[in-house]
DNA sequence: TTTGTCCACCAAAGCGCTTTCAATTACAGT
DNA sequence: ACTGTAATTGAAAGCGCTTTGGTGGACAAA
């Protein structure tokens, strides 16, 4: 009499199984398609989950199956700015779309630089997740020699540079499309032409300063450190890089920027200079075609290199997913070409007076 | 011999135990802090978990507290817009240190705003949180009554206008703050002040136009509907409302939007028209201090009312684990002011020709 | 010596599932 | 009627932990 349909704690297999004159196996059974259940019963035990709005608890299910039915996501979180990328918002939301297909859970930690070991460690030694995706790798990222220590599957947004074992991940081609990005502004005539970039020993930012440099290399235009800033990528970073670039003597005519934010506060600079961009300045922005911040409605603001975020969380999950179900595949990558897209943002180099 | 300490797999109670030659209830009560363990055993044990890196398995211990140990975080998704409201990841980084240093997981369902009823339901009949983070509360919204019927602990972020039933919740005092706002505005001798608003029916657009109102029928000004936008708060919003009010006879000579980001669309209009800010046309925003989108370095760029988004996810996170721990407690609320910085945005109303 | 209290520890049940192994029934084949 | 096989269903063990209800020993009091 403890606890009956009508109560509010959820009901439990062996409620559902009493209810139903059967066996917690057989009806267990039943909801997981096992083939030994015959179709009439079947039936009724799932209309009878439905009518009960029974699910079983995933704590007893994980324990029962060693599986946890949860992806971990760690968040980095530098701990010098409290920054939290911009764009983890919106790659959250399309992993959160196929764990939700797949009935798996997403679990979230946030955490300082600091001390991801111990995240990674705990994850693992707690059985909390069955795999892990990995957020903002740098540059011979530690993380990813001790995820394969540890034996905890994983999936990496991005690359890292320098790390000779093999594992999963999904990137945008962040050299090409800086390389492209170059090339159209040499084709403009700009010779002076400015990056704006992320934190350098992030891993992104470091393919797309060499897809700039080599382009500027293959005309034969030498690459100048005055024209290029490393930051995180903040309104306010852009703007004040290029506030002073152009304050230089020999200032660009075009930048490259690493974001839309940054590019809004490139925007801010040039304009509080009283000049008028895409003439006197031109701008291209890499555009991860953040929900909130879409570059302009029908006509692009920004001559932009855009690659939807959100897709690159659907599809990572998906590849994480499937390395977790198959452990003895071979790791998989993709690489995403990211499209040129035409704005207001740049014209023709303005002519020397 | 099944999994050695060396092995892979992560050591468990069983084994712990074995190797300290104790009981597995003993090694459980020293690592809980159990009083009736000897001083000497309790360190020994926790020596040993550290040395073995031994965290007990979330699953087998909420399986045999009861409890979940996590806390969900929903998220809607608006399904015309795919929007993630960029305060998100803010706020989630804000609560993720309360939970951290709770022992709590997050764990997060992103859900188009259909089928929420599904996800609650199904949080609480899996069993898997203890309570749920509401976020983006609309008028009416039933997802108070929801969760009150089913008995999952919850706290909004923000409020609920029209929910008769009480909760826990923490809001940004959002009345006040725009009535602040568009006094400051009154007093520099606007007359003509737009609203660029949330989507009204999300219960933060809704107080904030009744602030603003307030204030205007305060000084007797007539609340007029073509100064008045509400939608999705995009860079492009801000910046279509914005060309369109200025595009209007009897132009606003001020404007007070929703957000940084309307604001920075907002710019764009003024700018593109030749008009500049805080002089020929005033900006008051809302500033939820995102990490990525300061509001300018030392001396704000927008006159603002600000509020950090990412301590009220601390403390409402705190709040809610509190309701956990004590369910039969009263609802708890918090209402938190937001500071008026001003800004180089906002100057004295223009004089009329 | 006996009794009574603590103290420190342990065996075993139970949390809600899955899964192995076994049991029951129905029915075709001989 | 008897056996063999396939089709269903069940009993019970086990996943890794907490917790209840002991047990045995040391030590002080009687």
């Amino acid at each position: 009499m403890k606890a009956l349909w009508w109560t509010k704690e959820p009901m439990n297999l062996k409620e559902l199984s009493e209810q139903l004159g059967l066996s917690q196996t057989t009806v267990s059974r039943a909801l997981n398609g096992y083939p030994e259940v015959s179709a009439a019963t079947r039936k009724r035990v799932e209309d009878a989950a439905r009518t009960f709005n029974y699910r079983p608890s995933t704590r007893a299910k994980g324990l029962a199956t060693g599986q946890a039915l949860a992806i971990g996501h760690v968040i980095p979180v530098s701990s010098k700015h409290e920054m939290v990328n911009p764009i983890f918002g919106d790659f959250i939301a399309g992993a959160g779309e196929t764990y939700a297909r797949q009935g798996y859970e997403m679990i979230l930690s946030i955490v300082d630089d600091d001390n991801e070991d111990q995240i990674y460690r705990g994850l693992k030694s707690r059985r909390a997740v069955d795999g892990v995706i990995v957020h903002g790798p740098r540059m011979d990222d530690p993380r990813i020699p001790l995820l394969h220590e540890l034996q905890l599957p994983f999936a990496v947004h991005g690359r890292a540079s320098g790390c000779t074992t093999p594992y999963t991940w999904l990137d945008v081609n962040n050299r090409s499309a800086f390389e492209r990005a170059t090339n159209f502004l040499l084709d403009l005539g700009h010779q002076r032409i400015a990056l704006i970039n992320g934190l350098e020993v992030m891993d992104f930012a470091y393919r797309r300063r060499n897809g700039y440099e080599a382009a500027l290399k293959a005309q034969n235009i030498p690459v100048d450190l005055s024209l290029m800033r490393s930051g995180e990528m903040t309104e306010v970073f852009g703007y004040q890089s290029t506030r002073d670039m152009l304050g230089q003597d020999d200032a660009p005519t075009a930048i490259i920027a690493s974001s839309l934010i940054c590019a809004l506060g490139a925007r801010r600079a040039i304009e509080e200079r009283g000049l008028v961009m895409g003439k006197d300045v031109s701008i291209i922005t890499h555009d991860d075609a953040l929900s909130y911040l879409q570059n302009g409605a029908d006509i692009p603001i920004f001559t932009a290199t855009r690659s939807s975020v959100r897709d690159a969380g659907r599809k990572l999950a998906m590849m994480l997913l499937d390395a977790v179900a198959n452990p003895l595949n071979a790791p998989q990558h993709e690489l995403l070409e990211a499209e040129l897209m035409v704005g207001g943002s740049t014209g023709p180099a303005p002519r020397k007076d």
